[in-house]
DNA sequence: ACGAGCAGAATGAACGTTCATTCCGGTTGT
DNA sequence: ACAACCGGAATGAACGTTCATTCTGCTCGT
């Protein structure tokens, strides 16, 4: 199996459960089943590691976001159909909600690098808003604002909906959700 | 002058700067002009400081939304007037978006005192909510997720705003995003 | 076919640093 | 003079990182 990843799997899941500052390079080691000196063959630093991590649940989360889009549609379903995979993916995958928290709050990682891990979403994102604005059915917002903004209400929901899954009701659908999303930026 | 307010204030600083990790209790003491063990005569650990500034910018962050809210309005006047301070107070205290967002993902606040600390601004928020429902002018889902995700977007835009500011333009104003808000959870 | 030799991957104890916390000598106000 | 308070050096635990050593699997000469 390869070492490379079976270190990120198990950085992924320390971190996630025990956040990073409790995350110490030995533990890491431990549950990937190797030496800590192993770590440092294949990452130069913790805080590198730390960094690919970032960038390869931003690379899932991208994946999961444009699955089954088709370009035949109209701007509205395939905006509506990227939130919904967006919203299933945090719901579904909790650790990597987790872990995108509380990376999203670590320091070492540079404004660079998050915008860069970005690109492949937004120019998607951006694309539909663009056609959308133009068939004047979308608000004319910068489309960071937009695009922003529906996200930030998601990953919020979902990110407090796996804290406290009793306070949000067991009833929230993913129809509802698209439907806050596309009912805020439609005009 | 009061110590003890004077810590909290150079742990803010200091914490919004160089994140939590990278604040030791000694730079703390030293930006509060005291020495490291006064500060153990104000506070029992850095964990339980650190709790309580968290308890603090929320207290702040209630005011300044609630302000001058006046209840012989509408629903929809009193919503979004406290979207539109929630955003203005972010968006112009950098320091206490930055400290809330770092302090967000923080493990050793625990869920307890992260749902006493959203009390007071849910319960204003949620009578509004159902008043509007009442009126059948509100989306009928619960008030958690029509809250969450309202200040989710906002927060997430005042964040991003922060770091980038050029991508997002310059010209964003309040009313925009509070019709974002409104439109999103409307009928 | 087989064993000696080698390259590089893996190991984990040890190192130096950093940090939260403690403690004691000094200072201040009364 | 004394009690209360304060400062910051001292302490020890925990961490990231290094490195001398071991292990592993492959190559090559016979």
């Amino acid at each position: 199996m390869d070492k490379r990843e079976q270190i990120l799997e198990a950085a992924a899941n320390l971190i996630a459960e025990q956040g990073l500052q409790s995350s110490p390079v030995s533990q890491v080691a431990k549950q990937a089943c190797c030496g800590a000196g192993t770590i440092y063959r294949y990452f130069e630093t913790k805080e590198s590691l730390i960094e690919e991590l970032f960038v390869l649940m931003l690379q899932r989360l991208t994946i999961a976001c444009l699955e089954g889009d088709e370009s035949s549609r109209t701007p509205e379903q395939r905006l509506r159909h990227i939130w919904a995979n967006t919203y299933n993916y945090l719901h579904e995958n909790e650790r990597d909600c987790v872990l995108l928290d509380h990376l999203a709050a670590c320091p070492s990682i540079s404004e660079e690098i998050r915008a860069e891990a970005l690109e492949n979403i937004h120019s998607v994102l951006f694309a539909l808003l663009d056609q959308g604005k133009a068939d004047g059915i979308i608000k004319d917002l910068p489309n960071e604002v937009l695009a922003t903004f529906a996200y930030g209400g998601l990953a919020t929901i979902a990110k407090k909906r796996r804290i406290a899954p009793h306070m949000m009701g067991i009833q929230i659908s993913n129809e509802m959700l698209t439907q806050l999303c596309w009912d805020a930026i439609r005009t």
